[in-house]
DNA sequence: CTAGGTGCCTGATTGC
DNA sequence: TGCAATCAGGCACCTA
């Protein structure tokens, strides 16, 4: 599922590929999937008429959202800054895929952007969890978004103070899109084991250095998979702008490895049920 | 403030 | 062989 590296490598993928181009016309493919998906809006031409002609000119990202930002070429001349936001989030099973325009509509595609020269942004969701709508720059809608972990928003010192001010499991606290922005089932795994710290720990239990060792780790399970472009496993569908899997899953250490030896001291790594969500651990190395 | 439950959805897998 | 039940997960929303 897509998370905030995933989300990283899709960004990164756009940039390159399609700021600059405009959308010459969007298109909403009229299921009750693909309406639920654009839900904030009443009706498709609220987001087909606002796309049409909007030239993009950035992409950024806020924990696991996109944010595509337009201009239109007519108004608000000199007027700095963008003029709306394309907001997208891709839910469990969400795709962002640019396709030939050739290319037959995969199943499961809620979303075409003409974006001229051939060739269209597609968004395609098996399971439709994501969202999509377009609203003003400065996006409101994500204002509960917390710090991203990577960006320099969230230092050592901001993560240690939020984290001690809370009295929720260290699971909890991670998977929290408020606290820590982009971190979902897959990384809060990850990044416990790699601090050496069991997910159903207290976060005012920890200790100064293990605050910042947890840090560290997040940190650096994230910028790894960003390296790996991402974590494509057996029930994750993520794939990346051209429809290619992520390498990260090669190196997972814990997540849909129970049953199977700690590859640092031998133990059976262990699954746990907490609210619906699964934790996977090591029960020697974590404490 | 926090915990914990439900519903949304499809495809892969398991069970009989 | 075939069909039904189960499960995976992020997030919004609800209650205690």
């Amino acid at each position: 599922m897509p998370e905030l590296p995933e989300v990283e490598v899709l960004r990164r993928d756009l940039e390159r590929e399609v700021v600059g181009r405009t959308i010459a016309g969007a298109k909403v493919q009229v299921t009750p999937n693909s309406l639920r998906i654009i839900r904030r809006h009443a009706a498709c031409g609220e987001l087909e008429g606002p796309l049409t002609g909007a030239r993009i000119t950035g992409i950024r990202r806020r924990g696991k959202y996109l944010l595509f930002d337009l201009d239109f070429p007519g108004s608000g001349v000199g007027e700095p800054g963008p003029d709306l936001a394309l907001i997208v989030h891709l839910g469990m099973s969400g795709q962002l895929l640019h396709e030939a325009t050739l290319a037959p509509l995969r199943p499961h595609t809620h979303l075409v952007f003409d974006l001229g020269g051939g060739s269209q942004l597609r968004y395609v969701d098996p399971r439709a969890f994501g969202v999509l709508f377009v609203t003003t720059p400065d996006a409101p809608e994500l204002a509960h978004i917390g710090l991203d972990p990577l960006n320099g928003e969230l230092t050592a010192k901001r993560f240690s103070a939020r984290l001690a001010g809370h009295k929720m499991k260290l699971k909890a606290f991670l998977m929290d899109q408020r606290f820590v922005a982009g971190i979902g089932n897959i990384y809060s795994d990850e990044a416990l084991f790699r601090a050496r710290l069991h997910p159903f720990r207290m976060c005012d239990t920890l200790s100064p250095a293990e605050a910042r060792r947890l840090y560290r780790a997040i940190r650096e399970v994230l910028t790894a998979a960003i390296v790996h472009r991402g974590t494509s496993a057996e029930d994750a569908q993520y794939r990346d702008l051209h429809g290619a899997t992520g390498q990260h899953s090669y190196f997972l250490e814990v997540y849909q490895r129970q049953g199977q030896a700690c590859r640092h001291c031998g133990r059976t790594i262990q699954r746990a049920r907490w609210t619906n969500r699964h934790s996977h651990f090591c029960p020697r190395c974590q404490v």
